[in-house]
DNA sequence: CGTTGACATCCTACCGCTCGGTAGTTATAA
DNA sequence: TTATAACTACCGAGCGGTAGGATGTCAACG
């Protein structure tokens, strides 16, 4: 199957590209020479430019239904949260930085986040994908670990909806800036380690 | 002085333009359709497409050190802080609801915020402006906010830093949120409320 | 086993169009 | 009269996309 190699080739350097340029700004003479063809064979694997787009963004969506911890989590499913039963706070806080670091540098997912940042305003799919995937999932999974915490006793009582905020927003804008500017992600993870610290201990019980 | 206004057209046509189709992907007779003269007439005023942006962003860059609250405090200044000593816990709150309802609808304003956000990774400038002038300068402002109320017994003692973060970076990305979907401008009010009000709570002295 | 033919994949060459930019001209207003 | 700022008309380059031919792969067949 060398056709599904080439076509994952063009996909791949189309995000490359779209990521960095925007979709507009890209060329397919470009995408075509970075995958090491010309330019009318990608039309041998999609009928045009939009199509290259379309694929991609579906692949994206596919990957991070099945694979994304925030969409995976259930929360309000028994057997997920007893899992997470005898976890401790200081494993919380681990878990969270641990993912942190894996969704700041996996190439398809930064590369991902970048082009939907940069699309957003141009591309109604795009604006939801964003949305989605980096606002409502991850809110919604820290709804439920705040909610599950409250309940095992591990945090004080509060609006569960606000405190996944404070705790996972403050992360989305760093993560933000590193894709910006990477020189400064050593300096964004101390960071972001003293406010996953600072939240859980002012939101722990004996506070 | 016909001249300058046209040329004040030329420059809000374009940031109209640049902040939702992005700088490639717009056309010089795009804005030129918007102002109302032929493409080469914008050759009377800038040399170039290049020079449009250029003459864009200094212009953004000098209102906003001349008019943004986020340069101007200075909260070393002794006088700075003093006219601000008999100010409730109450009036900041509301102080800083009002100045993110600016913020959200002054039109130019928040085209800069969309274009800087969109064509932050093909132009350094750009990033730079936008690292600056949606995170740095805010981080600045607020750390001065905390280290005052904590000073003046406002708050529990605690790092201004990270204090800082966790109040105002949440309202960041609402902020891009409500660019990105104004659909959702009530629901995110509500939750900046809901936030700044828990915030001031959870961190002030009798907690 | 060697030949054949259908199909997939890539190629060169080209299309119409729009781009950013230039040259030279006209209208206007001090 | 002179300077400015608008205009019309055009340029070469690069765009997304198309037509048609070359090459390679592989199962079917005598």
């Amino acid at each position: 199957m060398d056709r599904s190699n080439t076509k994952q080739q063009i996909l791949a350097a189309a995000l490359d590209l779209f990521s960095t340029q925007g979709y507009e700004a890209t060329a397919l003479s470009q995408i075509a020479d970075a995958v090491g063809i010309r330019k009318a064979s990608l039309y041998s694997h999609f009928a045009g430019k939009q199509e290259i787009l379309d694929c991609l963004l579906e692949q994206l969506r596919a990957r991070y239904d099945s694979r994304s911890l925030f969409t995976r989590a259930r929360w309000d499913d028994p057997a997920f949260a007893a899992r997470q039963a005898d976890i401790t706070p200081d494993a919380v806080v681990g878990d969270i930085l641990a993912q942190i670091r894996y969704i700041l540098h996996d190439p398809q997912i930064s590369k991902a986040r970048k082009m939907l940042l940069i699309e957003q305003f141009r591309n109604e799919r795009m604006a939801r994908l964003q949305t989605e995937m980096n606002y409502e999932n991850v809110l919604r999974y820290f709804e439920g670990l705040m909610e599950f915490l409250i309940r095992r006793g591990s945090l004080r009582i509060g609006d569960p909806e606000i405190m996944a905020a404070q705790l996972c927003l403050p992360i989305t804008v760093w993560l933000g800036l590193c894709d910006r500017e990477p020189d400064r992600e050593e300096e964004v993870l101390a960071l972001m380690d003293r406010h996953v610290r600072r939240f859980f201990q002012i939101n722990g019980r004996e506070a």
